[in-house]
DNA sequence: ACAATAATAAGATAGTTGTCTAAATATCTA
DNA sequence: TAGATATTTAGACAACTATCTTATTATTGT
């Protein structure tokens, strides 16, 4: 379990982000919008989530396309439930 | 799913903390010798991981005992599976 | 080639966090 | 009550991070 995974994870806008996600593929901008702060600080995020694998990007022309790497979420509930959980599944 | 939870998961010594609580209960002191930290540094990362809910306390006499709070540790798998996972089990 | 659009990178700054030492609180035993 | 042990709290400081604005890179269309 690397460290960025859980640092990545840590901050409720890129949770968020993920979340967003989870619906649908979405470029950069489209999801920049959703949120209250700079265009700029939104690219941060994205980069702090493909920096820790939870999320990969595609050019597409002028737009960069991001989908999350939902393999990585399965790694993670593999560790929480290998490491922590009573044995049940959830 | 509060911010704290996700807060106190980032940090690589908590982490551990939490893995050595799954073994076994222990004490603040029994916890505080594994790491090469300050004795209050541990004390620290105990109150973070107990104000996100992950472990309780129980006093026995001069000692603080700690424990996982294994519900805690299901919801967070349940979070990631409904919200991110490809469905599949892990 | 030039202007417009999409997105990231660079640099600055305020707020947060992990660590330390020193002080305080709680319990036990003599 | 006094001293010893266990643990937390307080205060300080360096490192990290989220945010901003400005600058840069990449692509499209004319």
């Amino acid at each position: 379990m690397h460290d960025s995974l859980f640092r990545a994870l840590a901050d409720p806008t890129r949770r968020r982000i993920l979340e967003l996600l989870s619906e649908r593929d979405r470029t950069a901008g489209e999801i920049a919008e959703q949120f209250p702060v700079a265009f700029a600080s939104v690219s941060h995020h994205l980069g702090v989530l493909k920096a820790a694998g939870l999320v990969a990007t595609e050019r597409e022309g002028q737009f960069i396309r991001y989908r999350l790497n939902t393999t990585v979420f399965q790694e993670v509930v593999r560790y929480f439930m290998k490491s922590f959980s009573g044995g049940n599944d959830a």
